[in-house]
DNA sequence: TGTACATCAGTGAACGCGCGTTCACTGATGTAC
DNA sequence: TGTACATCAGTGAACGCGCGTTCACTGATGTAC
């Protein structure tokens, strides 16, 4: 047994991590495994020790994200899941629809990054984008109340597409006055509906997204 | 003056169109100039009398989209633009968040059919795209009343964050059942906030998309 | 009305290029003795 | 402890392919006479 096993693996979420990234940044299409393999300090040959095709390490980055924790690194403030009331979820909003989150291309949400390829691609990516929207959806329904008769999970749902809306046009526009704007009226509008700013007394602090 | 003055601009439009259909079907780079060309009838060669290059071509197609009724197609209903009140607003909401629209892939707004290409693609492109943003967030800032702190202009952009999500998410994933339910909820969730379904004494008919 | 002609929209072979994938190989590694 | 060896992660040349673009050409058209 030449190599440690844990060598390969590493080998293997290194590729997938530089992948994540190239991919976010670039495309799909638009990225080679040439690119990919050289980020990750190996080259192209070795690619095919680890993955079947060049979709399949797609899904595994849209797997991968879907692992993390789901605000890492959009936010100053860390989500705290044993949070108990809308404290969680405004908390996903703030990081989500951020100047951080929007900025940091090569980490964003798969569901904002890379939707049109991801809408053309096999049926295994769409699965695995599917998983996360309905992670997302969820954390949302669970801390929003039926108004009006507009149930929790319409609501959840509702925020979800406000928030990746949000997200996929202020990275699509070249002016950054409109982006921003577009971020903050999603976050005030979200935080109005629900009145999750308000829960601690609290409004919507815009100063920290100015 | 061989051929008339309009063939040309006809050729053009005709492919200008096909791309249309074909870049929102499958994409910028999995289209080629070849398809494009057969389908309106030509070959590969002649489309550099009309394109300077194959980005160029796809500039045309989102101006192109910019110019036509923004829910033709959408929607049994056709958007009348005399029509005053929330209600131009309420069909846009209608006509854009339909089953219609979402099964019509071909005939997907730009914004919600190839953004991550968009986000890719040189500023030509990115300055039609905010151009087509701007036009659609103006109706529903129109017809937005300020509430809590919520300026018109914020709810205007919201709903079209709102919008633009929800058909981005539904057109991604498999299950169709989610699909349309991200779909009413999005409708439900604007009309309820907006009080738009309610104006004329009706609340939204959700039997015309079940 | 009929014909010769100039124009230019459209043709299709050809070019260069980069991609995804394959494959015979190399050499660093952990193990057996 | 030291050495020979089997393994397999990683190498890099090569392959076939399709793409965007170019270009010398062709032939349908409207016009001039």
């Amino acid at each position: 047994m030449p190599y440690r096993p844990e060598h390969k693996q590493q080998t293997r979420d290194r590729s997938i991590e530089c992948a994540r990234q190239l991919f976010n940044r670039r495309g799909f299409t638009e990225v080679s495994i040439d690119e990919i393999m050289s980020a990750a300090g190996l080259t192209r040959g070795g690619f095919y020790n680890h993955f079947k095709t060049k979709e399949d390490l797609y899904v595994e980055t849209l797997e991968a994200f879907a692992c993390r924790n789901p605000t890492e690194g959009w936010d100053d403030v860390t989500v705290d899941f044993s949070v108990r009331g809308p404290e969680l979820a405004r908390q996903m909003v703030n990081g989500y629809v951020s100047r951080q989150h929007l900025e940091d291309v090569e980490g964003h949400c798969p569901l904002i990054a890379l939707p049109s390829d991801a809408a053309r691609a096999g049926s295994t990516v769409r699965a695995a984008y599917q998983k996360l929207l309905a992670a997302m959806a969820e954390i949302f329904e669970a801390k929003a109340r039926p108004r009006n008769g507009v149930t929790a999970r319409q609501q959840g749902l509702s925020i979800a597409s406000t928030c990746v809306g949000a997200m996929v046009l202020a990275r699509t526009i070249d002016d950054s006055t409109l982006a921003n704007e577009i971020c903050d009226a999603a976050r005030v509008f979200t935080f109005d509906i629900t009145g999750w700013a308000d829960e601690d007394g609290n409004s919507v602090d815009l100063a920290h997204y100015s």
